[in-house]
DNA sequence: GGTGTTTTTATTGTATATAATATGTATACT
DNA sequence: AGTATACATATTATATACAATAAAAACACC
């Protein structure tokens, strides 16, 4: 296993909630655990940190970054400005090879939302829409971007319900939004990417609104009771 | 000099361009010179790497990062959304401290342009709107906003011209406009900061434009000539 | 003389040993 | 008994030695 392929199972694993926010990260376990030593280890700790993956405090080691109340609020606060500007940007500087492979990347999500498989279809869209943010070529909203991607697939992940009836409705929608937004960035369309774009994140929303807010349960006594 | 020292040292060199775009930094020259060893000297090449301001080549070393054409037009194209809503962010969220904190900094900032010192220009402004990003206190804008405002250091000091007249009347504009922009955070009007922002950004815009295309030299023939 | 291969050299990447730092615990003193 | 200080321990930070890599140069062969 390289240096590259730890960092990707690194981030996977906090991506998948397999390490959940909050852990510590000792370096000399880790190390030890991917037979590596601890030098190329801290480096990779760092460009997690520098990714947002990780929270470094100095002299007190590496920890997954936290998920609490103001992650959220900030999170929705920001997603909507900056999806919609990669969108737009996607749609006006997309490569005929990343078209390709968008296509290639969407047919395994397909396959994802067929078996059910939670990891795997937050796997893959992840892997979507990075490529939509590679697609825009701006590195200046790059890093933010991918910042709001990776505590998106974490906020999925906590409210993903793979029993639910309502939820696998809603994949299969998204899938459907999928399938547009390739082909309007195809067709250059941006002003329809970015439409395509805001109705994908109000579904992403809603959905987590709907377990963050369940319907309530039934607090009025019945006759028989009172 | 500490380890943040010697990262702050590195960046100001970067941000005033003694270290210009395309500079290769050798980890052993650097290590040396700074009286450190290379472990922690590379935790500082990708510390800037990070942020922006040097770019890493697999086993080919560090380069200060460039400042070609699609920079260029990258950072005309996304900084006026990022520095409207940092701004917007910024008038709702700042803290009594920080702007106590933001008035010094332009206390300094008005100094540096009474005394026309280019560099010190460049580096108060530079924590002017460094701090805007922190009273904006959103951790998903902060990476690329500071991305940006490395560029526009970068880009502001190429332009910069002393000497000239109309370069020293923008001046006293921007610090105007400073001014301008604490009186409106501090009384909590968001949209004016956000209008402030947009005059101030066209400012910067245009300066950068005036020298970009200068007024052309005159190439009709004099009577005399002809 | 030109091109392909080999060797050299410079530079980055990794491993490990040592130093520094912080926390938790135990003990002594008030 | 409570608090403070000193010590022990665990963990991170740094230095240095060594290995791997890639560009450059020299050489031989065509």
């Amino acid at each position: 296993m390289d240096k590259q392929a730890i960092y990707d199972d690194l981030k996977k694993q906090i991506l998948t909630l397999q390490l959940e926010p909050g852990t510590a990260l000792d370096e000399a376990s880790l190390s030890e655990r991917y037979a590596i030593s601890r030098t190329p280890l801290r480096e990779i700790l760092r460009g997690l940190a520098a990714e947002g993956c990780v929270e470094i405090v100095n002299n007190r080691g590496s920890y997954v970054s936290s998920m609490d109340h103001k992650v959220l609020r900030d999170f929705f606060l920001t997603a909507p400005m900056l999806y919609s500007a990669i969108g737009r940007l996607a749609a006006q500087h997309a490569k005929p090879g990343q078209i390709q492979q968008i296509r290639e990347i969407q047919e395994k999500f397909r396959t994802a939302v067929a078996i059910k498989s939670g990891a795997d279809m937050v796997y893959w869209n992840q892997c979507f829409h990075a490529l939509m943010g590679e697609m825009a070529d701006n590195p200046y909203l790059k890093p933010s971007y991918e910042r709001l991607l990776i505590d998106h697939a974490r906020i999925s992940q906590t409210f993903y319900r793979p029993r639910d009836q309502e939820m696998q409705g809603r994949m299969f929608s998204a899938l459907e939004q999928h399938d547009e937004m390739i082909e309007a960035i195809e067709a250059g369309d941006s002003q329809r990417v970015v439409d395509l774009i805001v109705e994908h994140w109000e579904l992403s929303r809603d959905l987590i609104e709907y377990f963050v807010k369940p319907d309530p349960l039934a607090f009025e006594m019945t006759a028989a009771n009172s």
